[in-house]
DNA sequence: GCAAGGTC
């Protein structure tokens, strides 16, 4: 029997072959650079043992939907992109047609199909691509026949044991994706020519006068993940903008026991009221001037939790947050290291590991490493030191958390620092809770309440190897006292401060709305991120923050007035550059994928809404054109 | 000249 496999990705290809062919393979060339042709033999039980088998793969997507150029820019009503037919051509990314005949031409000589894509909705999607080449080539392979390889990682039993028990495409995943990407195209399409045409020549008169050609030949692209990301960060800086400081009051306490004097907090907090907190405050002195009176100490066990296993998204925010990597390097990086085979997929959703999962084997590679190698073993030897990692609440079906596959050692650079996070983040979920203890104490001074607390950090565990999160014994504790022991006043004052204004948007913190909101996917929030700075509608700027730097997103002109444009133009509760546009879009698909939502009821339903706001921004262009005038004279009449 | 999703 012969079997064609076919992969998304030439790394998958070649490692998979690698897996299954014990290193005893044949690498032919192909018409693309980047793809190869692997031969080799496998023992299939369902296909009677040994069969040939040739191993190839496609580069992502093959084929891309396109507005045909019958309704261009200039030769057609705008609106008519949300109707009109639409073609489906290659993927310009170096030859996906020399992609596509090499899977028709090795399908003509193979019995079997085997979709090896990942295991994603996209990856569905691909597969069913690829079965529609090899059907060029053969005629016996359509959804129906062709197998499909489920795997999450490329450990080599998990990639026999996929191969030996494959499953079928899901064709309502490759419904959804279809359904979304017409949504994209012709959602997108219409709103960048008609923002594009709209606003063009006022933005070119504008900065013509001024500096230069800035923004002169730019198209304004509409994206349904760009503007609701231009939407968080237009947000906060209006919050910024609008601030208004508020004076507020407190009474600040200070006690003293033996030689040590001790803070304690006023139980009302903060009041915006001065008089009232004076008049407090005069009761108080009126009734004892020198001493408070201890009501209440107690002592209750704290811990603070080992990280839930690691997502995507916060492998993109802590390295945002801790070693300044953006997220789109910290990305590309994951996923070198997981070509390499030393961590496992990156892209994934899911923060519980299978239940099956051999956490001890997976320990026990990293305990040659000299830096967290005795670590490791200590897990391994004290089995009170170990724990099955907690389980989060987010599960994507398709891979388990990232986390190590193999240990490696001479990793440099930025790749060393994202194995060591990956690694040190798994043995951190893998460990007990940090232990402590908190005495609290209140005190009682006239009729007001204050207090004090003090941590004792008792057991570090998985803070041990998670270096970054900080737990500390507070340097100031409680006193030692006993409840109705009277304790001698320090200072006793009314201190007065201002409410701060919200701090600019952090990268870290975009991710995270964008993450929670359903904006882009694991493998392209950081894409958006990068999009709408170049398309000048952000901009990142480098604050000093102590003795390191802060990074903060800004909107500019051009950002600030679309956002607050489009919020001017009454469009029904729905505005695009609020998230819930997006959001219901992603239930939608998800109700196709689970079989509850038909595909083109959906697709009608979608552009019904996307066309009706389509008409209203067409009408009321001059609002927009408005905003931006507004916007300019604010900011060039304040410099 | 347009999207978002893959990947090199």
């Amino acid at each position: 029997m012969r079997v064609l496999c076919v992969a998304e990705k030439n790394s998958i290809s070649k490692n998979v072959s690698q897996i299954l062919s014990k290193n005893s393979y044949q690498m032919e060339n192909t018409q693309n650079k980047y793809i190869k042709n692997y031969k080799f033999t496998f023992n299939f039980p369902r296909w009677g043992g040994d069969c040939e088998v040739t191993m190839t793969a496609a580069a992502g997507h093959i084929t891309k939907k396109e507005i045909p150029s019958s309704n261009g820019w200039n030769n057609s009503p705008t609106i008519s992109v949300f109707d009109c037919s639409l073609e489906t051509i290659y993927t310009d990314n170096d030859g996906a047609e020399k992609i596509a005949n090499n899977i028709q031409s090795l399908a003509r000589n193979a019995d079997m199909l085997m979709i090896w894509t990942d295991c994603d909705r996209e990856g569905e999607f691909i597969g069913w691509e690829i079965v529609k080449y090899a059907q060029r080539g053969n005629p016996r392979f359509n959804l129906d026949t062709a197998f499909r390889a489920k795997f999450s990682h490329l450990e080599p039993n998990h990639i026999r044991q996929a191969a030996i028990n494959p499953i079928k495409l899901d064709k309502l995943a490759i419904d959804a994706v279809d359904v979304r990407s017409e949504l994209d195209l012709r959602t997108g399409v219409a709103f960048t020519r008609i923002l594009t045409k709209g606003l063009q020549d006022t933005i070119r008169r504008l900065n013509s006068r001024n500096d230069g050609n800035k923004n002169d030949k730019s198209i304004i692209s509409y994206g349904p993940c760009q503007f609701p990301t231009l939407g968080f960060v237009v947000d906060r800086h209006l919050r910024i903008k609008n601030f208004k400081a508020e004076s507020f009051w407190y009474i600040d306490l200070k006690v003293k026991k033996g030689h040590s004097k001790y803070n304690f907090t006023w139980d009302r907090g903060r009041l915006f009221d001065r008089l009232y907190v004076v008049s407090l405050y005069q009761d108080c002195i009126l009734q004892n001037s020198s001493t408070v009176t201890v009501k209440e100490l107690f002592t209750k066990p704290k811990s603070k939790y080992a990280p839930l296993p690691l997502t995507t998204v916060e492998l993109q925010k802590d390295c945002s947050k801790y070693f300044k990597i953006s997220a789109k390097d910290s990305l590309n990086i994951a996923e070198n290291l997981y070509t390499k085979g030393l961590i496992s997929y990156p892209r994934t959703e899911t923060d519980s590991f299978p239940r099956n999962m051999d956490f001890k084997h997976l320990i026990s590679q990293q305990r040659e490493s000299s830096e967290w190698g005795e670590y490791a073993n200590s897990l391994l030897n004290d089995p009170t030191k170990f724990r099955i990692p907690r389980r989060g609440k987010h599960d994507d079906e398709a891979h388990p958390p990232i986390h190590p596959v193999t240990f490696q050692s001479n990793l440099v650079g930025k790749e060393k620092t994202i194995y060591e996070y990956v690694v040190r983040r798994f043995l951190a979920a893998c460990s007990l809770d940090a232990t402590g203890s908190m005495t609290n104490m209140t005190v009682q001074w006239g009729d007001e309440i204050f207090k004090a607390n003090g941590l004792v950090v008792l057991e570090r565990n998985y803070l041990e190897v998670y270096k970054w999160d900080h737990w500390d014994s507070t340097k100031n504790t409680v006193p030692n006292a006993n409840i109705g022991e009277k304790l001698s006043i320090v200072s006793a004052v009314v201190n007065s401060g201002e409410t701060s204004p919200p701090q600019p948007l952090t990268e870290t913190e975009l991710i995270a709305l964008m993450d929670v909101n359903g904006i882009g996917t694991d493998a392209t929030i950081a894409d958006h991120i990068e999009k709408i700075i170049t398309r000048e509608y952000i901009t990142k700027e480098k604050k000093k923050d102590g003795r390191s730097y802060k990074e903060t997103l800004h909107p500019t002109i051009l950002g600030y007035s679309l956002s607050v444009g489009f919020s001017q133009l009454g469009l029904d509760n729905i505005s695009l550059t609020k998230p819930f546009l997006r959001g219901d879009m992603e239930k939608d698909l998800n109700g196709i994928c689970n079989g509850t939502k038909q595909k083109g009821q959906v697709l009608e339903n979608t552009l019904k809404v996307y066309k009706e706001a389509f008409k209203v921004t067409e009408r009321k262009m001059p609002i927009l054109i408005k905003a931006y005038k507004d916007s300019w004279n604010y900011t060039h009449n304040d410099n």
